[in-house]
DNA sequence: CTATAACCGTACCGAACGGTACGGTACGAT
DNA sequence: ATCGTACCGTACCGTTCGGTACGGTTATAG
C-alpha cells in the first residue's frame, strides 16, 4: 500500500527515468552521444544528481546495464506434460526470442558500448553484460534442454556443449554483423524461418532418434 | 629487381611501419590508446605526416584495416583429386584457421574499434572490415564447400545458408564473448577439438549420406 | 516560520584530443 | 651552391567532456 509500484530496480523511479533516457541517448547517438551534460539536459536533471546517484560515468554505464537487464522477464516454460511437438515449439520460441533480443536497439547499443570499453582498462562492463543479460537466457535455455532430455526428446552428453551448438545454429554470425552495423542484416521478418531451420538442424544433431553417430569429440 | 620488396599495400614501407605501430597501440590500449600524438611519438614520425598520409583520424583507421587485411593470405586449397577424408581435413583446417583468426589480438582490437564506431555517424568502418577481412574468408570457405558438393561429399541447396551454418557451428558465441573481453574464453588449446566437433556436426547435417530429411525451411 | 534535504540549472575548471602551423633537417636533382 | 621535397619535433588552438561548485527552488518535518 505504501509502495504501490514494485521496485523493479535498486533505483528510484526518478533514477529509472533518467536511466531510460540515457539508454535512449545511447541508442540514438552511440557512446559519444551519451554525455553527462547531454543526459542532464535530456532528462531535465542536474549533472550533480547524476554523479550523486551513480558515482561516475562508469557507474552510470553499469547502472544502465543493470536497469535494462532488470526489464527482461525470463519466460519460464517448465513444461508440465511436454510432448515432442510442444518441446519443439518451445525451442522454436526460444530461438525466436533470442533473435529478437539480440537484434533489439538497446541490446545492440549496450553490447557496442561494452565491447568498446572491453580493451582499455578493466571496466568489467562486458562481464556485467554477460552476467546480467546473457546468464538468464542461458539458464532458461539449458533448463529447457534438460527437460527435453529428461522426457527423451533429445539426447546429449554435455549440456553446455549442446546449448552452445543450439546458440550457434540460431545466431550464426548475425550478432557480430549487426554489431558492426552491416546494412540489410536485420531482417525480423525472417526470424521465424531462421528459428525453424535452427531447431530443425538442432534436432537433426541431438534428436533422440539419431543415436547412431554420437559426436566423438 | 628495382623493387626487391613486393608492395603488400597501397602504402609506403614507412607508412606500413607507422600503421603497424598504430595497430600495436590499438591492441595494447584500445581505441583511447590510439591518439595521433601517441602514434607520432611511438612511431617517431610527426603528426603532420600522419595527416598528410591518411587525411584524418578516420582515414588512419581505414588504412589500418586495409593494411591488416592485406597481410592475411587466403589459403586456396582447390583440392585436385580431393577424396572424402581430404575434404574433411580441409574443412577442419578451415575451422581451425577461422578460430585462430577471430581470436587474434589485432582482429579483436579492430573489430572492437569498428563496433564501437558502428553507431555514431556513418563511419563505414564495419563495412570495410567485413569487406576486406571477412569476405575472402567467406569466399575461401564457400569455394571449398562447392568443391566438396561437386565431388559428392556433401549436399545442400543453398550454399550461403550451408556456409552460415558451418560458421555458426564453429564460432558459436565465442566471437562476441571474446569481443566482450570475458576472461577464460580464449582457449587456443581447444581449437583443435572445437574444429573437429564443428566439422563432425556439419557432416551430420550436410553429409551426402543423410539425404533423408532435408530441411524444409 | 524555520530548518533540512533533495534537486535543478548554470557556470566553471582542468585535461585530453583532433587538427594546424612553423622552424629545422636530411637528401636528391639541377 | 641552390632549390625543392619530404619529413621530424614542438608548440599552439579550439573544442569537448568529465567532474565540481554554487545559488536558487520546492517540499516535507517539527
Amino acid at each position: 500500500m505504501d509502495q504501490a509500484v514494485i521496485p523493479h530496480d535498486e533505483f528510484t523511479l526518478r533514477q529509472q527515468a533518467v536511466l531510460d533516457c540515457a539508454l535512449q541517448l545511447l541508442v540514438s547517438g552511440g557512446e559519444k552521444g551519451l554525455t553527462t551534460a547531454g543526459l542532464a539536459r535530456a532528462a531535465n536533471c542536474s549533472k550533480e544528481s547524476i554523479y550523486k546517484w551513480f558515482g561516475d560515468r562508469d557507474g552510470l554505464l553499469a547502472a544502465m546495464i543493470a536497469h535494462q537487464a532488470s526489464k527482461v522477464r525470463a519466460g519460464a516454460e517448465n513444461g508440465h506434460a511436454m510432448d515432442a511437438a510442444q518441446f519443439r515449439r518451445y525451442l522454436t520460441a526460444f530461438a525466436h526470442d533470442l533473435l529478437e533480443v539480440l537484434s533489439g536497439d538497446v541490446s545492440l547499443a549496450l553490447n557496442r558500448l561494452a565491447i568498446g570499453q572491453a580493451s582499455h582498462a578493466d571496466s568489467r562492463l562486458g562481464e556485467l553484460l554477460i552476467e546480467r543479460g546473457r546468464r538468464r537466457i542461458d539458464q532458461r535455455a539449458m533448463a529447457l534442454l534438460e527437460a527435453g532430455k529428461r522426457r527423451g526428446h533429445i539426447h546429449y552428453d554435455n549440456r553446455e556443449a549442446a546449448y552452445h551448438t543450439l546458440y550457434g545454429l540460431i545466431v550464426r554470425d548475425l550478432h557480430v554483423r549487426m554489431l558492426l552495423g552491416e546494412g540489410g542484416v536485420r531482417r525480423p521478418d525472417q526470424f521465424d524461418a531462421m528459428a525453424d531451420e535452427a531447431v530443425e538442424q538442432f534436432f537433426a544433431l541431438f534428436g533422440a532418434r539419431v543415436l547412431a553417430e554420437a559426436p566423438t569429440g
